[in-house]
DNA sequence: GTTTCTCATATCGTATGCAATAGTGATGAA
DNA sequence: TTCATCACTATTGCATACGATATGAGAAAC
């Protein structure tokens, strides 16, 4: 029997790289991405770079204007709210969907994760975030439900997108105790307790990070406040 | 000023025309999909039409097989139980967000979409079936939030092709009179009781109109049981 | 007669090429 | 000087082309 390597199709690494640039902030919100320069850089041909910007723009990490090419996506504040409503939703239902069914396994998991976020506190790195981060990812993980946790995964970077524009430069996103809490009312099995302790962790992040914008996207929506008062009135 | 016409994306176009052919069963779960006759058929080249495939795919409509082409999903059972319950806590969120936020307009556009189903209710057409998916299409929209209403859109789709494969052939899937209930509690402002009511009325649905497989998709999982009792193991 | 090998065909994965569209700077008229 | 017009360029939208991979048929070997 012939090993059977995936064969790894490039266009999903060049989606897969992208998509990390994006969420690493390499590539900050509302940056253009020209299909050929991109290409170039990753020694593939414009058409796996279009393949991959389609994937992103469904995800919402993208902008995609007709004629006028992609762009790093920059949410505006209320869909930001729009996307945290949502994502508190859904990790509701991993909540209440774990709570009295984790496997000791996956609560030792959940618990050495937390150690490792402690551990990382200190340092304001993007170590501690990208924790923060997994710790939810492994959660939705945990539930087997596969759509729950695509969309889980989608609505954390299009969180991590916004926090990019909106959050406070060091605020580290996720209290530690927030989680060791919710560890516990899951191991208890209280699906209520799990999922308001879910519910309000995920509203503090919200409150502690979200704040004002933090980068410019476009000229046009710097100058505009600008034009107003001095009385200039934008096309 | 120059007529202008919005260059409406072909690849757009193709997307939309498989998506509704899939979702009307006209493609039917598991059928192939091979990129040069769907292209021929549609009159674009092949590359259009695996950009399309690449977001239906995403969406989990279509099943991407490396070197071995595309074919509408056919989800499991498994699978089928996953995407209600996401769409359950989704549209919870729906209900909660728009209780006591209806306008009046919003209402009667409501109480309008119930009566139309009424009328329908007598003829099993694929009307009924369409104004049913339309009512929480509608009142997703009518939250404001393009997300949600994304997600909506997308558990919806897949709910098709589950009832496709699993449903009773001639469930009305949703009770009319649920619907109208949940008008009252949304015009009432009662959050608990819209969202409680929303989530009784999906699982009904579920109920009502889950079954069994009555479309095979592929030899190998027909013939898997009967391999296995008699002790032979396919590869 | 069955099994394996080889080759032909169909289809996919990716690169490249061409036409079309927006942005940009230059030129000219008011 | 200011505004409109017009090439020019950069970049996209889409089609086509070519190598790669899988599937099936027929031949060869057992």
């Amino acid at each position: 029997m012939k090993e059977r390597h995936a064969p790894v199709l490039r266009a999903q690494s060049v989606y897969r790289a992208l998509r990390r640039a994006i969420i690493e902030q390499a590539l900050k919100p509302g940056m253009k991405l020209p299909e050929d320069s991109i290409g170039e850089q990753l020694g593939v041909s414009r058409t796996l770079v279009r393949e991959a910007f389609g994937r992103l723009a469904v995800e919402g990490l993208v902008e995609l204007k007709p004629n006028r090419g992609a762009s790093v996506a920059y949410p505006t504040l209320e869909e930001a709210r729009d996307v945290f409503d949502v994502r508190r939703s859904l990790e509701r239902l991993v909540a209440e969907s774990l709570a009295g069914r984790l496997t000791a396994a996956q609560a030792a998991e959940l618990e050495a994760h937390v150690r490792q976020e402690e551990q990382a506190h200190g340092q304001d790195g993007p170590e501690s975030i990208r924790l923060a981060g997994e710790f939810h990812i492994r959660l939705a993980e945990m539930t087997g439900n596969a759509l729950l946790l695509r969309y889980v995964q989608e609505v954390s970077s299009r969180c991590s997108l916004i926090l990019a524009i909106y959050g406070r430069p060091h605020s580290s996103e996720c209290a530690v105790s927030e989680h060791r809490q919710l560890i516990d009312a899951l191991r208890a099995g209280d699906a209520a307790r799990a999922a308001d302790l879910m519910d309000h962790h995920l509203r503090a992040v919200v409150t502690r990070a979200l704040l004002t914008p933090r980068i410019e996207r476009d000229i046009r929506d710097v100058l505009a406040p600008y034009a107003l008062s001095e009385g200039l009135t934008p096309s």
